[in-house]
RNA sequence: GCCCCUGUGGCGGAAUUGGUAGACGCGACAGACUCAAAAUCUGUUUCUCGCAAGGGAGUGCCUGUUCGAGUCAGGCCAGGGGCACCA
């Protein structure tokens, strides 16, 4: 029995894959011109952080299987790999062990890009890229000036989200639960010049744009379309008592307001600060807000807390009433206009608002069955739907109805108007660090900021720079920031801040379709490949990247870089690796290499005998010491046997889990796979030989299982179900195990089986495949080998079995020709003696019948 | 609090979209080969009553629609995810 040597053979096609350079495709007019339909295949880029993970081999290997087929199926793919390479971890080498950010991401570049070509993937090298070359951030540079011109980004001074750990600003996407993302800390709030994209202007296009992203999963267009926050509702201008000015509020619910009883400003409101500038107390209880901060804990423990400005606005539809105003903590000045007005009996924080200070609390819409003389509010705020009462004109009016009426009666005073306003706020990608992509401005005293000319581009990160001390090394490095101002030639100074990184993954899709050009991106290179057919990666950049890739599209088409409006027509996101966890009895974690593992379900210490707490099964991360190194296993089983495991058993889109066992399993039907080729080879007929069209028996049987399972395989294919498409694999595998041929017809027919089974697990286990298409005589690739057609006369079954149900419960099963007229069915069923008893003697009072699936007799 | 998703054997999961529940794999058990082990091969494996032939129950729980429900509807329960002082 030949074993197969997977690293051998692993090694071998490699550099044939190579050789004949069959997934590179250079840049040229051929490339993007053939008469082959594109597709464009996409993996999330990694970011190069030492080594790979089980998590990128995942993510890989779905994208190589997507790959590789479609390029059987005779597309013109494009499956480009790059590297997502500036950030903080590599200052952060850098200030550890004083090891230059560049050099510590390109060695891990070097050893990542090693890895994954262990994994065997069908991937365009000729045209990586990596964020932090000069060549990928220069024309980022140009874009960032492109963007300015057309107003796309601008600058202001603004309270930012300071994160003291890292020292730099983070945009409001990256504050989870008022912590910084990646280093955890507590956000601050600090005033600062900052850069942003105005990603606001775009929030509707975004919004709608989403419509027609079909083959998108639902979950991640209901979370932006959550996160872009779109509210309807009215504008209101409050005269103010005594002044000139008026106060502008926001509201949802404008058919509330007869009920209102107060205004509240928001404590970075102007007025409020105005009021702060003449009165000690406001201010001392500004501050008091400020201090609170934004963390969960501060939201969820903070009383509704007010103080009395003196100022009082006039209600518009009640002339002789005044309501007070408040500056109130519950407030933000981020949303809306930084004031509201409050309805207690409807809001829920109104309402405690208003209990605390007594303010009145008058309901206005009254619940379907309720009884207008004795409906009250008490501690909970009624926010149903119903019909207005206390609410002159608006008086008997449905909800919406009384929203229009009141938005009306609003605009003919010219106090209001109908207004639709959005939680997305514009997106600030100034940062203080170093190891990212420099803005190309300079701030002159004179002309303020001026963007660099583009004959001066790129700005150069300097290599000397030190990073012993906290703070921006750019701003502190001694002479990279004199500059002269390209307008008035005076002295003047480089903007010492660099691009948030989610700024480079931005765009990075659409650099790949012309990744040396002179210009960001060859206008006809992204026609030709934009969209991408199929991006894949992790549900958790479903806000974060995608937005704002989304979003960059769009700008990157006002700008006339791109024609398109949305960058990725497929998107499908993948579930995480999972792994058992374990523990010392101190609770220390422990590597699964560490652990040995005991018949009755426990485990103990291997070196020290101590026994071992087994934890639930969760993502792999070095803090809790689950992973298992890819290369490693690669090492051991081959990169096949990893995919093949990868692909088996979870769906893709679910988590899934790593285990010794299943690896094992994947492995041992590699072997298999292999076996079945080399046991029968020598009796195999020569390659080319035709199986007769009059088989039968068990060799017809063997034809039409093996159609069958390459239409199936298919359709899984064609709808990432990987996992079924495994198991339709091994299926078919026990089918051909069990196969004896009896004669040379059979023979034909099993090497017509073992070539059509090669085919299909081509994208899956390549090497394999290829190995074994060599055995069997083929002297091409495999790879560049069309995907098998499916003949239909041979998929078709001449019997089927039918389920027989007595009052719908299954008695037994009838065997009958395909399509057999429904009398038949019938009268065969109620002969079956099981179907008898089951009647009982009775008569049948109906039977109803499902061609080629199933009886069902009544009685 | 609001929004969304998911509940099927010991486990991962299938189920032609309303038509034979448990494909395939893992694990387990039994057997063959072997001096033995590994590897491999052959069975069995939802639970339950029964020696058997056969029966009964069963897709988180409860109701309903239907000749027929894992699949559809309504109401619960549990787990997971997203957002969260958004006016």
């Amino acid at each position: 029995m030949s074993r197969y040597n997977a690293k051998e053979v692993e090694e071998k096609w490699q550099s044939r894959w190579d050789a004949a350079g069959c997934f590179s495709a250079r840049e040229d007019e051929a490339r993007e011109n053939g008469a082959r339909e594109k597709y464009y295949v996409l993996e999330m880029f990694p970011y190069p952080s030492g080594k790979i993970h089980m998590g990128h081999v995942r993510n890989y290997t779905i994208g190589d299987v997507v790959a590789r087929y479609k390029r059987a199926k005779g597309f013109n793919v494009l499956h480009p790999m790059g590297w997502d390479a500036f950030g903080l971890p590599a200052e952060n080498a850098a200030m550890e062990r004083g090891i230059h950010p560049a050099e510590w991401t390109y060695a891990n570049i070097a050893t990542m890009r090693a890895q994954l070509k262990l994994m065997g993937l069908a991937i365009d090298w000729d045209r990586e890229i990596a964020t932090c070359h000069p060549g990928y951030y220069a024309q980022q540079q140009k874009l960032f000036a492109a963007f300015m011109k057309a107003g796309i980004v601008y600058r202001k001074e603004s309270s930012v989200n300071w994160d003291p750990v890292d020292q730099t600003v983070l945009a409001n996407e990256q504050v989870i639960d008022g912590r910084g993302w990646r280093s955890n800390a507590l956000i601050e709030r600090r005033k600062l010049s900052q850069w942003f994209f105005r990603i606001t202007a775009f929030s509707d296009a975004l919004l709608e744009g989403l419509e027609g992203l079909d083959r998108w999963p639902e979950k991640v267009r209901l979370m932006q379309r959550n996160w872009i926050g779109r509210s309807e509702g009215a504008t209101i201008r409050f005269e103010i008592e005594g002044r000139e000015d008026r106060l502008t509020v926001f509201t949802t619910r404008p058919d509330t307001l007869f009920g209102a009883s107060f205004c509240a400003l928001s404590p970075n409101h102007p007025l409020a600060a105005e009021v702060a500038a003449g009165d000690p107390s406001a201010k001392t209880f500004i501050e008091e807000c400020n201090r609170l901060g934004t963390s969960e804990e501060a939201i969820e423990t903070a009383e509704k807390k007010g103080f009395d400005t003196g100022l009082r606005v006039r209600h518009p539809f009640l002339p002789d009433t005044s309501l007070p105003v408040y500056i109130a903590n519950f407030v933000l000045m981020e949303y809306g206009s930084g004031a509201i007005f409050g309805c207690p009996a409807h809001d829920q924080r109104d309402l405690d608002f208003a209990r605390k200070y007594a303010l009145p609390v008058v309901p206005v819409v009254l619940p379907a069955d309720a009884d207008p003389e004795n409906f009250v509010v008490g501690t909970e705020a009624y926010t149903g739907d119903g019909t207005a009462f206390n609410s002159g004109f608006l008086d008997g009016m449905g909800v919406e109805a009384a929203k229009r009426a009141a938005i009306d009666r609003l605009a003919a005073a010219g106090q209001g108007e109908s207004t639709i306003q959005y939680r997305l706020r514009d997106w600030g990608i100034s940062r203080q660090r170093y190891w990212g992509c420099p803005i190309p401005v300079i701030h002159c005293p004179t002309c303020g900021p001026v963007p660099v000319p583009e004959d001066q581009l790129p700005v150069v990160l300097p290599d000397d720079v030190t990073f012993d001390a906290p703070g921006n090394p750019l701003a502190r490095h001694p002479s990279w920031k004199q500059t002269t101002c390209p307008e008035c030639g005076g002295p003047a100074e480089r903007d010492t801040d660099t691009m948030d990184t989610f700024v480079d993954s931005s765009w990075y899709f659409a650099r790949f379709c012309s990744p040396r050009a002179e210009a960001p991106m060859d206008r006809k290179a992204v026609d030709y490949w934009l969209p991408v057919d199929q991006y894949i990666g992790g549900v958790e950049h479903a806000i974060l990247h995608l937005l704002y890739a989304r979003f960059f599209t769009r700008a990157l088409a006002e700008v006339g870089h791109v024609g398109l409006p949305e960058p990725f027509a497929g998107l499908f996101t993948q579930g995480m690796v999972c792994h058992e966890t374990y523990k010392d009895p101190d609770g220390k974690w422990l590597f699964p290499e560490e652990v040995e593992k005991l018949g009755d379900g426990s485990a103990r210490h291997l070196e020290t005998g101590q026994p071992v707490v087994l934890g639930r099964s969760e993502s792999m991360s070095k803090s809790k010491r689950n992973v298992v190194d890819p290369e490693a296993i690669i090492g051991t089983y081959g990169a096949d046997t990893a995919r093949w495991f990868m692909l088996s058993d979870s769906p893709p889109e679910r988590d899934m889990e790593w285990t010794d066992a299943g690896v094992e399993g994947a492995w041992r039907f590699t072997q298999r796979l292999w076996r079945l080729l080399t046991d029968n080879l020598d009796s195999l007929p020569p390659k080319g030989t035709a199986v007769p069209g009059d088989l039968g028996g068990a060799a017809l049987d063997l034809r039409r299982a093996v159609h069958k399972t390459v239409q199936a395989f298919g359709d899984d294919l064609e709808k990432f179900r990987f996992n079924r498409a495994v198991a339709r694999i091994h299926e078919v595998a026990n089918t051909l195990g069990g196969f004896k041929p009896a004669d040379e017809a059979g023979r034909a027919m099993l090497r017509e089986s073992l070539e059509l089974v090669v085919r299909l697990i081509g994208p899956m286990m390549p090497h394999l495949a290829e190995e074994m298409w060599q055995s069997l005589g083929h002297e091409g690739l495999l790879a560049n080998e069309a995907w098998p057609q499916v003949d239909g006369a041979l998929t078709a079954d001449e019997q089927v079995t039918l389920a027989v149900q007595v009052n719908g419960k299954k008695r037994a099963t009838v065997s009958l020709p395909m399509d057999a007229p429904e009398d038949v069915a019938q009268e065969m069923a109620l002969a079956d003696p099981a179907v008898l008893r089951a009647m009982d003697g009775k008569a049948a009072r109906k039977v109803i019948v499902v061609k080629n699936r199933i009886v069902n007799v009544v009685v």
